[in-house]
DNA sequence: GGTACTATTTGATGATTGTCAAACCATCTA
DNA sequence: TAGATGGTTTGACAATCATCAAATAGTACC
């Protein structure tokens, strides 16, 4: 009923990787929205607010989904996206408190 | 005597440029090499284990000072780089911690 | 089945990036 | 002053990236 889409284990989360994705400020702004609520959120482009079409924001989604820093979830003809809170937490501590202080 | 390279001021560093710093493999090795000693080290190329040009090496040295992670100091022909450990901490608590742990 | 809807993939484009060789600059030293 | 030295800047190149329009895929609803 409810899928995931592929993405790394926490063991294989890439700091590197994990930096590039931070490293741009739409998916920081996306991270940051994400990190304001402790579940999954739709990923929707009229949800979130930036300046950038559809297929651009199904791209930032893929890498951060990619990179292990979130959950994206399908449900029928909706995906919901979830930040990795404790994978990354467990992974390198602090650094997603840091990022989002 | 001693100069210093122009560098942003400790309020002016910005987190998605510093993000964009750490997230390349030759950088984030630059700044845990850096990070091991707490006083300024030579940028000389024969003294890290990279393997790059020298230009390269000068070019990421720049990218780190820019963003605020590093000083870079003059004296005669010789350069030294140093981590702005507290200042990249009192604008990120926790960041550098976590990035170096 | 057909249509509307949500979101991604494809393909293309302009901008940025990491890299090096060659030229350059500033400093030290003979 | 001339040469050697430490390091940067310039210029070029290939690779990667962010972006969008158009096409596509999967799902829901009538």
């Amino acid at each position: 009923m409810t899928r995931t889409l592929p993405q790394p284990a926490t063991e294989a989360i890439d700091l590197v990787t994990v930096l590039q994705a931070l490293g741009d400020p739409v998916r920081l702004e996306l991270v940051r929205t994400l990190a304001k609520e402790d579940e999954p959120r739709p990923c929707s482009i009229d949800k979130y607010d930036v300046e950038i079409s559809a297929p651009t924001l199904s791209h930032h989604w893929r890498i951060l989904r990619e990179a292990g820093l979130t959950t994206t979830f399908v449900n029928g003809r909706t995906r919901w996206v979830e930040l990795r809170r404790e994978d990354v937490h467990s992974r390198f501590p602090g650094l997603l408190d840091a990022v989002l202080a």
